[in-house]
DNA sequence: CGTTCCATTGAGATGTGTCAATTCAAGTGG
DNA sequence: CCACTTGAATTGACACATCTCAATGGAACG
């Protein structure tokens, strides 16, 4: 078990964190989207054993890369990550954008090497999760080990609804949808569902959705001229909720 | 727990198969794909008694819809099916095939509802391992849970690979990648890898693959006409590997 | 205050969708 | 056995949404 060593000056050695020593599963106040459990104050105490919590990752830096050896899964406990994965002839393909409480890295499990890259696209927090203790704990805990398959599950689904816009879906659906996940993903995390900003770049943005960035941004444009949402730079202002579901044609 | 009817002939009751007697994980040929468990003789026998089978669906039987009570994930013994959506607007999206060996219906573990419907492209047989006995067997078999794992997370992989399929390629990758990944799962299962019928129809294929009927008929015959396959209507025979793994333009 | 990166906008090119006609295969009933 | 029907697949002509290429504008940062 060797020691990887910081690469290029990208990718981290993730080291505990000797600031945050109050924070725990049990306080978290995230824990009702990362982990909703019914659980015995006893069982939250495992379950916070077996995390590792660290400092935070800098924009752009690396929390694992594609071909990695998995060892764990990753709670983002705040800023944003992005998942993606690099095909053959050298392009990327972001298979996923995750905010505060949500859970990436499972695509690693199948071969014990991660599926995928994943990257800060801002300064981030996360909690690191370590697989085989997971699984130990899974199979002593029965609502963890349903959790984490509902987690597995609801990736899945996340995945299929995605596959469906790109195979379906036109440039304007797809901005529009991508907008209504954002913001529903934001009222989940008691934020302004109608006012954030984007940690992600255009050109993340057309990838994910399969559109180019001047696409991306002439829908932007259209929107604006539509009076559908206010556009600055990153920062979005949803101003006609109904218009931009119903430009988004899908009823999520 | 109410009996389901029959829907308009096309929605069936799983009933035990009275044929088969013989038929169990241990000596299934299948098993090698399905579950490639290094099982006590014990295990299998345990996990053996959790399953049910049942006579076959014929073509165009439903296996699950969407919205349906999720009480079982399905392998399939033999024939194929599709899972697909229904979106919003009443269109469909294909968002996968099931080969013999290959396990569907994990995607309605999230909501305790199918996610999908699952759809029989031939006459086809199922096994149906209910959940929570797997939940349960899970949790006191190590490598049982672990597999399943494996599993959802391969299911989670193999949607991004489609996500980047139908994103960043062509309408010729795209049913490059198809025939390609049909041939590799044939010889997984023992079977010729450059000769074989497809089970689903243009339409589908076109569904799955995010284009028309007519642009995939267009790319068989431009594959016939480069002499890169053979294609008798559901006949397909592969003339030249390298040159489809050209055309698909990825290492897969 | 330049440099660099990111975003916007325009004009033209192109791959795939749309519409329509034809062929082919399979099944049905007289 | 032959019409007849029905659904699937193929092929062609044209339209159009999005991509490509190119220029410009704006924000961030040293």
């Amino acid at each position: 078990m060797t020691v990887r060593l910081a690469d290029a000056g990208d990718h981290i050695v993730l080291k505990p964190c000797i600031h945050d020593y109050q924070v725990n599963c049990g306080n978290c106040r995230l824990n009702s989207i990362c982990l909703p459990l019914a659980l015995e104050s006893d069982d939250i105490e495992q379950l916070d054993n077996i995390i590792q919590r660290s400092k935070p990752l800098q924009k752009s830096q690396h929390l694992y890369r594609e071909g990695d050896e998995f060892k764990s899964v990753f709670a983002v406990r705040s800023g944003a990550m992005k998942a993606y994965k690099t095909t053959d002839d050298g392009r990327e393909q972001v298979t996923g954008f995750y905010f505060p409480g949500e859970i990436l890295g499972m695509d690693g499990i199948s071969n014990n090497l991660h599926a995928s890259s994943a990257k800060a696209l801002e300064t981030a927090a996360v909690c690191e999760i370590p697989f085989t203790s997971l699984e130990k704990l899974s199979a002593m805990m029965p609502t963890l080990q349903r959790h984490f398959f509902q987690l597995m599950s609801r990736e899945i689904t996340a995945d299929q609804q995605l596959i469906t816009l790109l195979s379906k879906n036109s440039a304007d659906e797809r901005v529009a949808s991508l907008m209504l996940s954002i913001s529903t993903r934001n009222s989940k995390r008691k934020l302004s569902a109608t006012q954030f900003r984007l940690p992600m770049s255009r050109v993340d943005i057309g990838n994910y959705l399969g559109l180019t960035v001047e696409t991306v941004s002439r829908v932007f444009s259209r929107m604006q001229k539509l009076e559908i949402l206010r556009v600055d730079n990153k920062e979005i202002k949803i101003l006609d909720v109904q218009g931009l579901q119903k430009m988004a044609n899908v009823g999520d």
